[in-house]
DNA sequence: TCTAATAATACTCAAGGGGAGTATAAGGTG
DNA sequence: CACCTTATACTCCCCTTGAGTATTATTAGA
């Protein structure tokens, strides 16, 4: 099969190529097809306040299985896994990127690929068997949390730091730091929540990030300390797991602005405070309260439950739920362009 | 050479297969694994006001081929590989979506993973080797095309047929029909142009579409008559590519309203006319001229040449180019939350 | 019991973006 | 020259949105 015969000789040339460095050189002939696929899974909560994301492994990996060709799709073969290993009923899914990067390529020339997913959950039951446990995304993106304003980190830390990786290439100097003020807000710029990813990838250029000073191959079978980097910028993840956390988090940030997901992380009935600090807790930004709430009610998401819950330590605040019919009425996207309507 | 041997042999077996009609069931034994992945590109170029997508197999088909493991990304490989079939230099590139569904499965078992990405070329050289062609993806999707107006097939044609379909269920009978009303607009309802895959997968689901009556594993051997649907619901496809094009429009759509990447269909320099021209062919819509420039002007998109052009039938229009710099300067992106500045 | 603190909720106000239309300029063609 | 076509400038007005003030309903504690 031509598969087969791609792949054989394939793995030969990268065989060649690559254990010029290392010697671990695994017989060629044990491994048939260069293609093997995974899926990974990130998978959100929201909880007092705090996005949490499953993970595995003493939290330094994403949870992720073989696809398995057993399923329908894709997304039920995701959903059947997730819920069989976690027990979390998965509200929400959605596909975020497929790897391939040759750089991937775990164990002596096996070529993976993996689909990454984003998923949302309610509330936080326990999280299965395993060792899978939740922790907030904060820890690996301490920078992006800019609930009580602007890190200090990100002042006295990635700013100098920055500064002094773009002046180390003279030519590039002017570009890199350009990148660096857009993407963190210097230099009187404002903050854009959304681009967790460039941030991210710009970190890793800089090799700022732990993950960016291991060595791409072999790494697979070193995941490194486990919190020797903690401190500074973030906990770090075997492999890109962290890029593939990223590209969620930006994801999310991105959605709850133009589709209503937010009410796949809240319990059936909340107050317009909990939805609002679920939202923060998301952008990683404070929201205007009042104005918050009127674009709630103006869209007519929520609906009132006629009850009222007394523990908000001040005045008691009326339960809503989401207005699932919203779903169906009306597809929410909105137009930039001047669509002439004659 | 690896590349090559697999290709070779993929051509003898998808000419082989392509016009057996049924028949052809492969002994399962004769696969190891179950893996393979494809790459699928929706390539779009616009040429004179007609948004144009590059097919092969008598225009029944996207391009596509296999993931070659020797590239360091996926990005990469499909650059290259487009590249070197088409001569096209790709300006801009974009993963769209992973299929993998069973139903995709081609030969017997095999189980193909297919990578679709977005791309993006400047007008229109000719059209490399092989049988690729381009055709304006309007042929696929007539009633997608409202610049002169809702097409009377959506009224005369696709609104009857919905409706009966949604008939046929006396339960889901209100369910379907407001699925059809949303993303159609019947009911008094605007038309959304960004619900080209919604709109698409209802006119499957109701069978409307010829692709939703074909098998779903021997069809990778049949694909059909080549224009026998062709007066009623647009062209179809093998497989599933008119799902993929369908999910590359919707994408272009959604994206030209928040990045600049028009550009990077048009050529170097160009009159505003012809941009908005450029942009009402992806979107499908009539655009208000004054409020267009406007907009494009105030978002210092474009920059003066200097020069003019004569061509226009009437009074010379200035020349523009654009101004590259912008994506550098600012990332653009909507906010829709009231983030609280203080 | 009275007071302060906390939070919910109602309402106001001004600036700006965006939809829509009018007016004028500058080329062609008969 | 009239008349068509397109380019370009400018106006108007409403509604969204950012930002703030005022009022109400609880709890905690002096």
């Amino acid at each position: 099969m031509c598969l087969t015969c791609c792949a054989v000789l394939l793995m030969q040339t990268l065989g060649d190529n690559l254990n010029t460095e290392t010697k671990l050189r695994p017989a060629p002939l044990s491994i048939e097809h260069g293609i093997s696929a995974d899926l990974i899974a990130v998978l959100v909560a929201v909880t007092c306040g705090e996005p949490l994301v499953l993970t595995i492994q003493d939290q330094r990996a994403l949870p992720s299985g073989p696809f398995e060709l057993a399923h329908r799709s894709l997304q039920a073969g995701l959903r059947a896994w997730v819920e069989r290993q976690t027990r979390l009923p998965l509200g929400y899914i959605e596909q975020l990127y497929t790897f391939a990067d040759r750089d991937r390529a775990g164990v002596a020339g096996q070529h993976v690929i993996s689909i990454s997913y984003l998923g949302l959950t309610r509330e936080q039951p326990a999280s299965g068997e395993h060792e899978a446990s939740w922790r907030s995304w904060y820890a690996y993106f301490p920078w992006e949390d800019h609930r009580v304003g602007p890190p200090l980190l990100v002042e006295n830390v990635i700013a100098p730091q920055l500064k002094a990786w773009a002046q180390q290439d003279k030519a590039r100097q002017q570009d890199r730091w350009q990148r660096a003020a857009m993407t963190f807000g210097f230099e009187g710029r404002a903050w854009n929540e959304e681009l967790v990813l460039q941030r991210y990838e710009l970190l890793y250029e800089a090799k700022l990030i732990p993950e960016a000073l291991r060595g791409n191959l072999p790494e697979v079978l070193r995941p490194g300390p486990a919190t020797a980097t903690e401190p500074g910028l973030g906990g770090a993840m075997i492999l890109d797991h962290r890029r593939i956390l990223a590209t969620g988090i930006a994801r999310l940030r991105a959605k709850i602005k133009y589709h209503p997901v937010v009410f796949e992380l809240m319990p059936e009935t909340f107050t317009l405070l909990q939805l609002q600090r679920c939202v923060e807790a998301l952008a990683g930004r404070l929201v205007h309260k009042q104005n918050f709430r009127r674009l709630i009610e103006q869209q007519e998401l929520v609906e009132e439950t006629g009850e009222t819950s007394q523990d908000t330590g001040g005045r008691p605040a009326k339960l809503f739920r989401f207005r699932r019919e919203v779903l169906a009425e009306r597809a929410i996207v909105g137009t930039k362009l001047p669509i002439s309507r004659a």
